[in-house]
DNA sequence: TCTGGGGTCCTAGGACCC
DNA sequence: TCTGGGGTCCTAGGACCC
């Protein structure tokens, strides 16, 4: 039997949001953009929920249920700083943590038995130290296994901790509604809705040939996840499989030049990224997403993986314009995105890697540290100045965009 | 109510090979 | 001349999660 500990901090943007500022304490705080961007919500304070507002909802529809909210844009340095110190806290308990995302994080005490007296005191002490030294309440769930902790911290929230008992876990699970299990999401609801099926306990009776050929190998989870049975161990914290930059704009845009120079930007943020983690990538994929919202991406193997910006860029622009030349419509979003990565220098018999290009990309990045990003600029970078005005004064463009290619 | 940004994993079809 | 049976790689897209 495995004791395993789930972890989450209730509300954490928003949360982290009044600790800065006491006097947003208790007020509605909506994290995400201001009412009247493009976006949606990433976090509501409780007391925001209470309008009906949660996460994922668009910015225009929260401010309509709650026009008294205190929107913020975000501060995501800042968040993933405190998830590092609440992940820092957490391995001082346990070597076996899961990083499940920047709030949240599944503990396995079971190798630790010998130093706990009990494991329920243990679950208790961890949720006051976390909350005493980030000043920020987190919910807590304990079961046997990933699934039940993870659904028992539902049941905790907010600031609470919920054990599920051995023995017990069928009565727990019975009731529960079924988008509260991982893997089920709209699309899923939707076909149970067909079927009828609305709590954890009607899931039970469907045989586990339907749900798989329903859902594959996904259906498969929900048959077991269902009934309470989950083996995965946690997970080792390892090499990103992937890592992406785009921009939803403020009003579509048509003005190639425009969407290249800002295509040009998101390649450099990217690789930054890439960069800072050392990390090369032999796939590189442009995205976009046109004024009706189809979506569609184009992609490439590279024979040598890559991290500079300059080449990223001529192949990302490349597969944009791929995609782009032949649209009528205008797009709402470019991105690019790096995946197949690996860590450290590239290893090719037949094209050696220029390194200098890698260098030169180190030595930016502590310039620009130092000194600020205008500092550096390079003839290559010429563009990116454009775009950096770009991002200072969007309004300003959006409106002297031309209406041609 | 027009729908973010950053991820993970799965699926399906075509190319290609033996 | 009317057409096998894998296996793997590559690309594109979609469901889902926080």
């Amino acid at each position: 039997m495995k004791y395993i500990i789930h972890i989450d901090i209730d509300a954490f943007f928003a949360a982290v949001e009044e600790l800065l500022d006491p006097s947003l304490k208790d007020k509605p705080v909506i994290v995400g953009g201001l009412p009247h961007e493009r976006g949606v919500a990433s976090t509501a304070s409780y007391a925001a929920r209470k309008y009906g507002v949660h996460s994922g909802m668009s910015l225009q529809k929260a401010y309509q249920l709650c026009p008294q909210g205190v929107f913020v844009r975000g501060n995501y340095q800042l968040y993933a700083s405190f998830s590092r110190s609440f992940i820092h806290i957490l391995s001082q308990y346990t070597p076996d943590v899961e990083v499940a995302s920047l709030d949240e994080a599944y503990l396995d005490l079971t190798r630790c038995r010998p130093l706990y007296a009990s494991f329920s005191r243990a679950a208790r002490e961890i949720k006051q130290t976390v909350e005493k030294e980030l000043g920020l309440a987190v919910s807590v769930g304990v079961g046997p296994n990933k699934v039940l902790a993870k659904l028992a911290t539902n049941r905790a929230k907010p600031g609470g901790l919920y054990e599920i008992r051995p023995g017990r876990e069928d009565e727990f699970l019975k009731e529960l509604n079924i988008e509260l299990l991982p893997g089920i999401g709209p699309k899923a609801q939707a076909v149970f809705r067909l079927l009828n099926v609305s709590k954890i306990g009607d899931l039970w009776g469907l045989p586990r040939a339907a749900l798989r050929s329903l859902f594959g190998l996904n259906g498969e989870k929900i048959y077991l996840q269902s009934r309470g049975i989950d083996s995965r161990p946690l997970a080792a914290a390892s090499l990103p499989k992937s890592l992406s930059r785009e921009t939803t704009f403020l009003q579509d845009l048509w003005d190639r030049r425009l969407l290249l120079a800002h295509l040009a930007y998101l390649c450099d943020r990217l690789a930054l990224a890439l960069r800072k983690q050392r990390l090369f990538a032999h796939i590189i994929e442009a995205k976009v997403r046109y004024s009706d919202f189809k979506t569609e991406a184009r992609r490439r193997l590279l024979v040598t993986p890559r991290q500079d910006m300059g080449e990223i860029f001529r192949i990302a622009r490349e597969l944009f314009l791929e995609l782009f030349s032949g649209s009528r419509l205008s797009l709402r979003l470019v991105g690019v995105k790096a995946s197949d990565l690996v860590r450290g220098q590239s290893l090719s018999l037949f094209e050696p890697y220029p390194k200098q290009q890698e260098s030169l990309g180190y030595a930016v990045d502590q310039v620009r540290e130092r000194y600020g990003f205008g500092s550096l600029l390079t003839a290559r970078e010429k563009m990116l100045q454009d775009v950096y005005s770009f991002e200072k004064d969007r309004g300003f463009i959006l409106k002297t965009a031309s209406l041609t290619k």
